[in-house]
DNA sequence: GCTTGCTATGCAACGAGTTGCATAGCAGGA
DNA sequence: TCCTGCTATGCAACTCGTTGCATAGCAAGC
């Protein structure tokens, strides 16, 4: 479980309400890591109650009052003790493998169907990919960046941006096979 | 969900028993999608109470009997209606990412440390994609193979490798991050 | 005037996944 | 002889994640 500690990293780069880091969570950190506002006001809450975490009640005008979260010290030392503990293999959950195996269970009509979904999927991957190439030319112009937090942003970055290049091209292959099972 | 569709798929490429099922989500079916034996006791047992799979006894000499399991007609339907519904887009949960970014947030020695786990995680990748080339020339030595479900079960296989070779340059490229930061 | 959508927080219920434990016979090695 | 490990199935408790709903004020468009 590292929900906690996405959040940790998240507030440390920069404080803000639950709300926000939902914000957040469906942009640059939902990239590696996908959370709910339910699920991040929950542990919020948990980690408020924990000491890990500090709230600052910021009255807004014409919209609801927000709480703006910072990290407090045992926040920021159960970080540093989670950091240093050995990284958990990955639990690896991709339907659309499950997919193509059972494509061998269906018929011809099935498959023809399958094909167009999987180019419906390529198409979102491939916006995906415009989008973290968008934000690279935006955030890190400069190939010799000076500060640690930006060079560590941008190595995740380039992760997602090789992860979404690989996944473009194995479709493609995909897509191959499939074409020429049916002919 | 869909651990139900997945076993459904293992299934019908060979019926088998909970252990037997297991024991594949550990090797072949667990690249893409993984399953505790309690998970999978569980939805077997709900799959027959909804006459998706039926049972078998099979009595076994020396060691406790097991139950076979089948794919009915019911789960076969179940599985088509699945495969032809539109893809949901995939939960990421990267922990070494999250790791990455909170490097920033600890000192030279908690990176140093970091360093070494990756390294540590590098490794693990590079077993496993030296089993996927192994499991492939092994499974899959004729190019030109001739049934569905060995060609889709071939792509999938192909999409792992190229995900491993994928980590492992990234991770090259994460490791001399890291350590030009300290240099 | 009405609906839609955004900011902002949260409860309740349910379903999925994890962890620990239990049973039970047999095989193999220290 | 004892301990470990494999086959084979399963319960119970707990945590995590998802879904639906609720409140509440304001802005923008039809």
């Amino acid at each position: 479980m590292a929900l906690e500690h996405a959040i940790l990293v998240s507030l440390l780069e920069r404080p803000g309400s639950g709300y926000e880091l939902a914000r957040r969570f469906e942009r640059s950190i939902g990239r590696f890591w996908t959370a709910t506002h339910q699920q991040i006001y929950r542990v919020l809450k948990r980690m408020e109650a924990d000491g890990w975490v500090t709230a600052e009640e910021i009255g807004q005008e014409g919209r609801p009052d927000k709480r703006s979260f910072s990290v407090a010290p045992a926040g920021r030392s159960a970080l540093v003790g989670w950091l240093r503990a050995p990284v958990q293999p990955e639990a690896v959950r991709h339907e659309l493998a499950v997919k193509i195996r059972g494509a061998a269970f269906d018929d011809a009509a099935g498959r023809a169907a399958l094909v167009a979904e999987v180019e419906r999927y390529r198409a979102t991957h491939e916006e995906t990919l415009a989008r973290y190439l968008t934000g690279e030319r935006r955030d890190f112009p400069d190939p010799a960046a000076s500060d640690a937090g930006a060079v560590l942003q941008h190595v995740v970055l380039r992760g997602g941006i090789a992860y979404e290049r690989m996944v473009l091209a194995w479709l493609d292959d995909v897509l191959a096979t499939l074409r020429t099972l049916d002919h």
